[in-house]
DNA sequence: TCCCGGCACTCGATCAGACAGAGTGCTTAC
DNA sequence: GTAAGCACTCTGTCTGATCGAGTGCCGGGA
């Protein structure tokens, strides 16, 4: 089942062709754009072969081919060789990100932005999880009798909170002091170990009864209780309508759906997140009956080693991989860089 | 210019004829569908004449009329009688946002998501502006030496947050004096109050040699600095693709360009936002060159007495105003009740 | 054995013409 | 003022014809 050397030469003519064009490429094309010196009817014998074998696809007689998602997976990884992103782009893209005043969430859509704007598809980033990040301060604010907000801030300058109902006798100066409690008891963790902590503490000061400690540890309990989804920052989804292949409103509406879907997203880039390096997915080799027509291509990031989280591209099989590829492969570099300053 | 009662009927059952169908409305049907007992011909005399004085237009000769924006404006201005939302359908929006372990952000977007799914329409929710709304808590926190996270909480657990350079010497304990000193300052004023403390008191202190007050309350101004866009819950575009008038891709990009642009969408809603009751915001009236087809339905809430953001849909121009008009008119009642309870 | 020119064939796209259906405007009669 | 009748207009759809792109296969030549 292995290509010959002229075979991977039609079929990089042709895919390359197709990316260009996005209509069916026919014998004579490749004749004349391939560098084999082949007439068109040695080229029709060599797509007939390539077709039997799955990289090509006829949408009718009589029509030219296109590459299968078969034929586009073994142009992605065996054909194309990747170049480094061209200098004036890096430092672009560096520039914009590297200011100390974003937070990290601001960081990360300005991230998405520039992905979504310099490979005309639609940028994605999925923020870290929070369990493995470094815990930094914790806040109990009185927002009225017997309701709390517990604002949560770890490295990196990422901020959550979480409102609460509370004993209605708390008052200000209690919160105070169970801040102050908790941030002695939790510096230097990461989330997931405070998690045990709080368990182990509870423990504790039930034994020696020590009510302050109780009562600040059962609000921290309700305050680290993961229930929010992970953050995706989506932007550019306008782009889509610059691709022929999403001018059937249908197809523009179901990967619209699933964008605005977040647990389904989410579902997907954590299906992603686990390779090490980066990652191509074609929609058509993987799922039945829902959006077929589209590729992920993402790389994670990482803070010191861990993987936090996810950037990426969404758009259509079709798309200029030399170009995407090392873009979104430099972009989860520059993230990972930034973070580790940060964190 | 005033319309006589047979041509209110006519342009009425046009109208909801239209709001049904989507296609161009003619004069056998209308005959069949009023209760005016009138046969087709003297239909057409009448539609001839509302045509003439601009409520109806002809897509070409001997198509049936559709109506015009000023038809449309007639309808829901003078001839729309409104009823208030079905109890249950108010008992079902009020019971899933009444909950007080939601912030406001998420209480709005909330909000924008049942609008979105009550109407089939794009539900959009404007978050207040911060200025009126009243200090509650600050807190300082050292990212790293020499960068400083300001948080700033608000009424109603609105929660913002702002990384500044600062001076390398300060440390912890620095900033922990600094959040009581000013917590004690701006107790009980609303942001726009602070910020003028800030200033009047920067005055004070200089004159009197107070340096912790001073790196305290030069923090305290960045912090306060307004350069933050409004935030705008934008939920359901991918309603925009059961509207068969954007079944037109143009046109359909256009108004997701819009949505997808923050800042013309504040532009827009900051218009509407001045007005005292529902506003019905047709664009074909106003705006020349860009789009035209689409309504605006909003309201705006207040806390207290003033008002603080607007909710509303965004759709076509066809569309079900008798169901939309009173839905949009609830919503605002009720967060502008939820968030008197929180401020 | 490989290559390639030639040829018949297939299929989609486009165009013109025919036709039905919806709807109008006008005229005329009551 | 109302309605019936009629000619007219415009759109959408269907049909058949034609064109062109492209294929598959056959057979001749290096």
């Amino acid at each position: 089942m292995e290509l010959q050397a002229r075979e991977i030469g039609v079929l990089t003519t042709l895919i390359e062709d197709y990316i260009q064009t996005a209509a069916p490429v026919g014998s004579r094309t490749i004749a004349k754009k391939s560098n084999l010196n082949l007439s068109p009817a040695s080229i029709r014998k060599i797509m007939a072969d390539l077709a039997e074998k799955g990289y090509l696809e006829q949408p009718h007689t009589s029509a030219g081919r296109i590459p299968s998602a078969q034929g586009f997976r073994f142009y992605v990884d065996a054909i194309l060789k990747y170049h480094p992103l061209p200098s004036d782009e890096q430092n672009l893209m560096a520039e914009h990100l590297d200011d100390a005043r974003l937070d990290v969430p601001d960081l990360l859509r300005n991230a998405s932005r520039f992905l979504s704007a310099f490979t005309q598809q639609v940028g994605m980033v999925l923020a870290p999880k929070a369990n493995d990040i470094g815990f930094k301060h914790i806040d109990f604010i009185l927002l009225k009798p017997g309701l709390v907000m517990a604002i949560l801030v770890v490295e990196g300058g990422i901020v959550q909170n979480k409102i609460m109902p509370a004993d209605p006798g708390l008052n200000s100066d209690d919160l105070i002091k169970f801040s102050n409690y908790l941030n002695q008891l939790f510096q230097g963790r990461v989330l997931a170990q405070v998690r045990a902590r709080i368990v182990q503490e509870m423990d504790a000061v039930r034994r020696q009864y020590q009510a302050m400690a109780r009562q600040a540890l059962d609000l921290a309990q309700q305050a680290f209780a993961v229930d929010r989804e992970r953050e995706v920052f989506v932007e550019g989804t306008v782009n889509f309508f610059g691709h022929p292949e999403f001018s059937n409103p249908a197809k523009l509406r179901e990967l619209l759906a699933l964008l605005e879907e977040r647990s389904r997203l989410l579902e997907l880039l954590d299906q992603v997140s686990k390779s090490k390096g980066i990652s191509i997915f074609f929609g058509r080799e993987v799922e039945q009956d829902s959006v077929q027509e589209y590729t992920l291509i993402s790389s994670p990031y990482q803070g010191q080693d861990t993987p936090l989280g996810v950037v990426g591209i969404i758009g259509p099989i079709r798309m200029n991989y030399a170009k995407v590829v090392p873009l979104v492969e430099f972009t989860a570099q520059v993230i990972s860089r930034l973070l580790k300053n940060r964190f």
